[in-house]
DNA sequence: AAGGTGATGACAGTTACTGACATCGGCATC
DNA sequence: GATGCCGATGTCAGTAACTGTCATCACCTT
């Protein structure tokens, strides 16, 4: 039996290709597709502090230990998917148009992984209620997303980008994405996460002009 | 005896009035400073991950009880004085000329925190050689920067800024003066932070422009 | 059939943090 | 000057997040 774990911020997709094991493996399958599904409904229903590892464990049917083995620890479970958003974002600076300035670089790339999320408002809605109600958590969240303005300011200095700009783009451009990202999730208006960001963008520009 | 204790972020002067007490205290005073003391200490030593809080209790001659009464958790002992940052940047922006820009205002009030890092940058290249040592301490470092950021939106409100604009310019200043900060403390080079912070606003005027 | 491998369990240990109660100098009040 | 409250600290037991180490055993390779 072969299982691949697709996993995006917060979502995982177990795709498990039932070969038909001769009979039954040692334990279930996909144990760390289960660790994330009990960690988000129990952080849902109980919050992250008042949750347990040992709670999450039993729920999924492991071990404490074998959480652990899956993820560094017990914020990692809501942030396994990072890396394929700043994967994501950082291909896409690469390939945007080579005569795009490094802002219109950066504002391609987020209006394109912002059409990611539109299709998951409720879900992106859920997993930010569980975060914003913990420190822990937004502190976790932050340092993603520090990590996601280096790496976006890396693939600008591949662009040929030179220093004080690359690394201020890379700033802006994840300062833009989080507020964009925090009223789109709190707002019911009809406005997408894409149009938010572009919009957002102009606003800069209006902004840093009034020198 | 009376103690006063000026903290900033990471350094605390402990002013204490020896009225000359009639005899001995039950303990020696200032315990909250000498445990700032032993932190830093330990944490210049061995790194923060690998000192323990009962090390710290014990060179300051206290229980880690004491610790914990005076400090939240082990990382907050760093960043004691960051309210006095916000405090100090939160009245620029308010007292910043009535007709001055969102981006004026900020502008203004960060050159004028800049200066009073600039007498301390020894001290200031010690205590983030011990942040950037640490992944836990750069998130709790970023929690204190986006509090901060929120501050100084909030600020702008007050002076009458409507809120795309508030939210994105509070982020983007926070956002210049790390960079701003990171390139003071890893640069030998002569300019000072005030300097490299308004560099950096003009530099974000040419990359907003760009699109 | 033999042996290697990988995912898991079992279990003991460290460390950060919390709650509850005891202690006792200093100070105000009487 | 005796009485009593207060605030800072000590003491101690407990919880929960992690870590290191070794055992187990289905599966795969040879």
């Amino acid at each position: 039996m072969s299982v691949t774990v697709i996993t995006l911020p917060g979502m995982s997709v177990a795709v498990i290709s039932h070969r038909y094991d001769s009979f039954m493996a040692r334990w279930e399958p996909d144990s760390r597709g289960r660790l994330e599904q009990a960690a988000f409904e129990l952080y849902g229903e109980r919050g992250f502090d008042r949750t347990t590892v040992a709670a999450i464990a039993e729920r999924a049917g492991v071990t404490e230990r074998t959480f652990f083995r899956h993820f560094a620890d017990k914020r990692e479970i809501l942030f396994a998917g990072a890396g394929m958003l700043q994967d994501l974002l950082v291909e896409a600076v690469h390939d945007a148009p080579p005569d795009a300035s490094p802002i219109e670089a950066v504002r391609l790339a987020l209006a394109g992984a912002g059409a990611f999320f539109d299709g998951r408002r409720e879900f992106s809605r859920h997993r930010q209620t569980i975060i914003v109600g913990s420190e822990e958590l937004r502190e976790r969240e932050l340092i993603k997303l520090a990590t996601l303005a280096a790496a976006l300011a890396d693939a600008l200095r591949r662009r040929g980008v030179a220093d004080p700009a690359a690394g201020l783009t890379g700033e802006v451009a994840i300062a833009i994405f989080r507020l964009s990202f925090e009223s789109w999730v709190a707002d019911d208006a009809a406005a997408t996460l894409s149009e938010r960001i572009i919009a957002s963008f102009d606003e800069l520009r209006v902004v840093a002009a009034g020198t």
